[in-house]
DNA sequence: GGATCTTGTGTTCATTTGAACTTGCGCCTC
DNA sequence: GAGGCGCAAGTTCAAATGAACACAAGATCC
């Protein structure tokens, strides 16, 4: 897709927004590559813009956005409790961020990603701990099997989600909790892509 | 520390970088809060760059770097294996790099922070699972019950340091796994401070 | 009262910087 | 051979941009 130059291009500027935390300007990337002319560089812009490797604010200095920035890290914000429907996450209810990679969580572009504090031992057998942060995807479809957030009774909880004969239920990881059979209706919030564990000590020793 | 107005200007470049990955040049600011001259912009750079909140790169353009991208975002690299001395870290070793939050890992500034990818099932009962990534600190003090990565026989392994009548051996969490009694010394290359867990399937439900 | 700091306006300057022309060479395809 | 594309150099512009200087009102502290 891309050719030898301009993949050389790209990674310029990447570690350079990367490690200055700044873009280069076009006359920068011409020194560092040595050409005796900044058109050059324009050309493996336009070039890498026109692949989609690239995009540009117009007529704006050190304004190139790569993938870098864009797509691979994303903040995600951390719920403590998500109340009743999507609707209901406000800004207020933001524990705080985490932000990391988009490759760590694979979490597509369009995809609507949100964290959620684990509260409770329901999913230990699962290795979800209490007070883990677990980053889950806003999407429709749930198989069978994935961890879910789900809202039952007004509360969120992370379960299993488990089919059996063509009906859905929530399966809690943990011998000592019950499995949750839906009244009505399941609303899933989120399947878990990813799990973020902090401030580990010897204190999370598995009893047995 | 700051007055209110500079942290209004601080919170929108943070702002800025966080939603367009584009750093607000002065006018841009002006315009946003409705100065009337671009002179008072640069006043509040000044003072923020005096206190500290504010690096910038003299004469070039929308380059300003905060504390946002400088500090709490940061790059772990992650290894496959750790070769013989933290010595050997090089470049090549590196998979690929964890970009998150330094407060998630609670990683001190100074500290040197870098990731291991877990291989096989020997913490499974502290809930660490083969494929984790789990980030380290390479700090001297280690306590007991720290789980550490350390070097036998030329390979890292993560388990947990403990101390027994003062002798210290390493202790894998899962039955069929034996503990490892250091021979001569033991080279412990980091302490766990964090966790990240990608890639949740169905798959890796707790056998039992 | 004087010193210092924050806040704010108005003006001007020198660079920096993106962008747009042109020309040229080599390679590949149709 | 014509056309397209990658690659590169040379030149010129206009806009964007950081920076400096002068001036002033209000607040606070000594």
């Amino acid at each position: 897709m891309l050719t030898e130059r301009q993949q050389d291009i790209l990674g310029f500027i990447q570690t350079e927004q990367r490690e200055k935390g700044l873009t280069p300007s076009t006359r920068e990337i011409q020194k560092h590559f040595g050409y005796a002319s900044q058109t050059s560089v324009m050309q493996y812009l336009a070039a890498l813009e026109r692949k989609g490797f690239l995009d540009r604010h117009a007529r704006k200095a050190r304004a190139l956005i790569t993938p870098v920035q864009k797509v691979r890290i994303t903040d995600i914000p951390i719920y403590g409790q998500i109340p009743a429907g999507m609707a209901g996450l406000t800004e207020q209810s933001i524990e705080g961020h985490v932000s990391l990679d988009a490759r760590m969580v694979n979490a597509p572009k369009n995809a609507r990603t949100f964290a959620l504090r684990v509260r409770g031992d329901s999913m230990i057998d699962a290795h979800i701990l209490d007070g883990d942060i677990v980053i889950l995807e806003d999407r429709k479809e749930v198989q069978n099997g994935d961890i879910v957030a789900a809202l039952i009774d007004g509360e969120t909880t992370l379960k299993r989600y488990v089919t059996e004969r063509g009906r859905p239920y929530l399966k809690a990881e943990n011998p000592l909790f019950p499995d949750l059979i839906p009244a009505r209706e399941l609303r899933i919030q989120g399947v878990m892509v990813s799990l973020v564990r902090k401030h580990i000590g010897s204190t999370n020793r598995r009893k047995r």
